[in-house]
DNA sequence: TATTAGCACTTGAAAATTATTAGTGCTAAT
DNA sequence: ATTAGCACTAATAATTTTCAAGTGCTAATA
């Protein structure tokens, strides 16, 4: 258990660090705190001894450890109010009723890249609740035909397909059926309902029915596909701790790896969810905070990834009001 | 003009430059040509005189200056015949009959970023061959519907509209007008032909005229609007030129910037064209080699990006073949 | 007259050296 | 328990040294 004044040190280092990103000395903490930096290090050293700081080498100030910033996000941190400012731009954003769950997202991820200088990852995609509301198709030539499917919560996706020896009576079949039968079905079962329900009736009535139903398949298929925007990526330039063009590729390539950003970014909690250095499985440089949001038809991560040395009060702040926001 | 020798010795420099990116010495030539390093020097001399040729320090070997570089794509260099296994890479995505245009153009323009690590972009438009077929409309609850419109290309593009107090009756009328009065019509003149024909027949059928007409006078006005790809920035940091932070964060900047892309990268020209250095407008440090192209309903421009020091005969024998697959 | 051998000279890059400085840990006094 | 005082450490920056690559020029040569 650290005694009060150690949780004072422990909290100063870390704010400290924050803002200048260079180890902190016993001198700047000394004269916060009314005593000698003499004690301040006796501290340092029990706080390091605890695995709480460290130091880049034998002679400098200290640096927290990812236990360090563990402990202070456990226990130190107080979230900040949203100051009047950012909450204003960010109102803007939600109160445009022209904008859609999306666009509301993302540009409101974009603010929060942009006042942060950090990077932020929307991650969405259909949910549960976005329920089958219409499926229609368009004949584009004799072998091409474009299918667009709609949901309930107003989601629309629309794929082009390629039908060769296909008569569009047989396909219009399929879709009335299919808008018959299966309208109101939640979108992520719709798949399931083509295969026991769809299927066996087109195999009886329709001729090239193999085809049919692999091409509806295939477009439902994509549609329950996540959707991925990563905005501000050019921040992590602007961060310190990113002065090599190595560990750029890396955080980089990561970020541009759809496979890398589903595996690691997606988020089953509902609180806001704080990932520091090796916890998360991006970066060791970073620290990943992030939460899931549900709306309407559709449920998803939010992230922000920024240096470990992040500014936590303020993005576990700004991405609970935005949660709050969109759920609502 | 220059001599045999010179256009050798320049050529030489060039491609050797390409390779290994450092400057190029009189000895590594004199092996290449049977005569003696001197005479290359005085040679080197001449060409430096010329313009063609650049030191980095006054005892430095040679580097290509901008108009060395334009010289040797003017004069100097011939395209080399793709090879086999890039074509044959190519061709499974030309061939594959499900892809669109745009997927076939940017899993093309992907493979060719990772072919040759430099960066492509697509950056395209629907055409006026791009004609609409029809518009659909999809209530999703009482004040928000979804507008479809699709083309005889088929492209197809959707947008969640908020209508406060407008009953779907009336919308309904309008969509019919439109699909009666406009179909057919190039997509980039619906908006006039919107001003013209229907917005006076409505003014006069429907009580909420301004607001529909406005609405549907927007989605056309997105439909038109252009899209953007830009794949393998990454690549970028594998350049030696790109080696400081700086440079990184200018370009990327320049890359993520829309506006930037549309000034800077649209080409009219449909031969293929290159933008040595200072010719582009992105970056000084880079090299542009684009053309513009046209296929079914949509025309826009590829381009690829890399240092000065770009593999121009591979480049420019690539964005060839790539032309010719998509504009047939 | 064009080419070339030879050599002094220049420069950048890398390695080694030398301050300088911020900060530590420890000891002894308070 | 706290603190003043001081020797000590290591990074950073500045300086010097060494090294290799490559030039330009001169004079000799074919």
């Amino acid at each position: 258990m650290l005694s009060e004044r150690q949780e004072k040190i422990l909290k100063l280092i870390i704010t400290e660090y924050i803002k200048l990103a260079r180890p902190v000395g016993s001198n700047l903490i000394c004269k916060q705190l009314k005593c000698s930096s003499a004690t301040i290090r006796n501290e340092m050293a029990d706080l390091e001894e605890l695995g709480l700081l460290e130091k880049t080498h034998t002679s400098s100030g200290r640096i927290p450890s990812e236990k360090g910033y563990r402990y202070y996000v456990d226990h130190l941190m107080q979230p900040k109010e949203l100051n009047g400012e950012d909450m204003l731009k960010l109102q803007i954003i939600f109160n445009n009723q022209q904008l859609e769950l999306n666009d509301c997202l993302s540009e409101s991820l974009k603010l929060i890249a942009d006042m942060t200088n950090y990077t932020s990852i929307v991650l969405g995609g259909t949910s549960h609740d976005n329920k089958l509301k219409e499926i229609s198709v368009v004949p584009i030539d004799s072998e091409n035909l474009i299918v667009i499917v709609v949901t309930d919560q107003g989601h629309v996706e629309n794929k082009k397909v390629y039908l060769k020896n296909v008569s569009l009576e047989e396909i219009k079949k399929t879709v009335d059926l299919i808008n018959d039968l299966i309208v109101g079905t939640p979108i992520d079962e719709v798949s399931s309902k083509l295969e026991f329900e769809i299927k066996p009736i087109i195999g009886r009535y329709v001729k090239e029915h193999e085809i049919v139903y692999n091409t509806f398949y295939q477009v439902f298929k994509d549609f329950s596909s996540k959707n991925i925007n990563v905005v501000g990526k050019n921040n992590i330039l602007k961060q310190p701790e990113f002065n090599n063009i190595e560990k750029i590729q890396n955080i980089f390539g990561k970020l541009e790896d759809q496979k890398e950003i589903i595996d690691n970014i997606t988020e089953e909690n509902n609180d806001i969810k704080i990932y520091i250095g090796k916890e998360n499985h991006l970066d060791d440089e970073v620290t990943v905070i992030k939460t899931k949001y549900h709306s309407k038809g559709e449920e998803g991560t939010i992230a922000i990834v920024g240096p470990k040395r992040m500014d936590y009060d303020r993005v576990v702040t700004l991405l609970e009001y935005i949660k709050q926001n969109i759920e609502k």
